[in-house]
DNA sequence: CACGCTGTGTAACCTAGGTCACAATAGCCT
DNA sequence: AGGCTATTGTGACCTAGGTTACACAGCGTG
């Protein structure tokens, strides 16, 4: 299992990590490959382990005061989960939910080793506060979206990221799901895919998608 | 200098840091005293510093896509930038502009200090990263009552706020200056809040928000 | 005091987006 | 094929909030 892990921890972390701090991720770290659409973290659950993307992508929901899930950012390669590791150090449940949108593979380590590392590996703790900013800036543009966004933007800009995470500029949605990722009813999607369609920037198909230009 | 500001150090910051820490805090810290209104750091300037606030309360605004200004949260004693850090880990320029919203009393350190003592002090890193995740909280609940909110709810809380930060139910805010932070227009928010006055919330006059219950 | 400035109240209007209702279509499964 | 369900297109309507325009208060200053 280590023999093969090692070569894609090389390959999306060498030019952050010194090789040292790879083999010890090697060593402590465990493969996790999920298929799309299965859930990895449920709210409340116990986090002792703090994942590193590998490949695909991660989907970090969030429960509202009204009950309602909220869309927060993406994770991708090279990424790790700063509410994860928030939680962790915390010991705090998770207040989060998050789901793979694409078959994602990535690699656990234990939280004790994070704070260890934070200590020992100028390049760890560089990752770490890194990994913060990175995500202050998502979700800075979130709140930029919805301050300001009006809807049709804010679908152009999923629709983007969709074509980024999914890497093919077909997609397989239903109006309903984007409504749900959007927080918006599917009518309303239904009428701003059409505009879009007649603006020729994607084309309408059943459960079809077709991003033509950007 | 340095003896002024020790107890007030340990009086907010004792119940968080070892002796030792609130020591060496208090060896490479400088106070500062800022006055109401006055802003204390501006988009692209260069950050070497860490504030660790004493009293008082600071607005932390960024600037948008569109070049709007975006109230992202305040911070109040016992907390720090977590902006900043970011900031100074990654050799940036600030994105963020902070303004004192009162009398604000800091003790500014050195970012060289912050990475030592991430290693030195157990308590200085769980501090870190509990200010990672407040702000994180923040965001989330600015988010929220973005995707959700309507403006009469956005309002009620902006005002929640202000009691607890100017720690006075009296607030001398204009309409325009509220409408500013809330992203909409003046005519709105004199609607809202004669609204509000209507329901015995508030009392309104010149220059002048009588906060009476919430 | 007259002038101007800032803040406030209100009316009239517009638009994006949410809601309801229903028709049309495309897969399915048996 | 016939029936069932999920998905999509659209028309009609409503509401919050944005916009414009204007009246009218206070209040300071020459």
């Amino acid at each position: 299992m280590n023999k093969d892990q090692l070569p894609l921890l090389k390959q999306e972390y060498g030019y952050l990590f010194e090789d040292e701090l790879i083999e010890d991720i090697n060593n402590n770290g465990q493969l996790y490959k999920i298929p799309e659409g299965e859930t990895i973290i449920e709210y409340g659950q116990n986090l002792r382990r703090i994942p590193l993307i590998l490949n695909g992508a991660i989907k970090i929901l969030r429960l509202d005061a009204m009950g309602d899930e909220l869309l927060i950012y993406y994770l991708e390669k090279g990424e790790t989960c700063t509410m994860t590791m928030t939680c962790c150090m915390g010991q705090k449940k998770s207040e989060i939910k998050a789901v793979a949108e694409t078959e994602v593979e990535f690699i656990s380590v234990p939280v004790e080793k994070m704070k260890d590392w934070t200590k020992k590996y100028e390049s760890w703790m560089a990752f770490v506060f890194d990994s913060y900013n990175n995500r202050f800036d998502e979700m800075m543009q979130s709140i930029d979206s919805l301050a300001f966004g009006n809807m049709h933007d804010r679908l152009v800009k999923y629709l983007k990221d969709q074509v980024m995470i999914r890497k093919t500029t077909t997609l397989d949605q239903s109006h309903q799901d984007i409504a749900y990722d959007l927080h918006t009813s599917r009518v309303v999607i239904s009428r701003l895919l059409k505009n879009l369609e007649r603006e020729g920037i994607i084309k309408l198909g059943r459960n079809k998608i077709s991003v033509l230009n950007f």
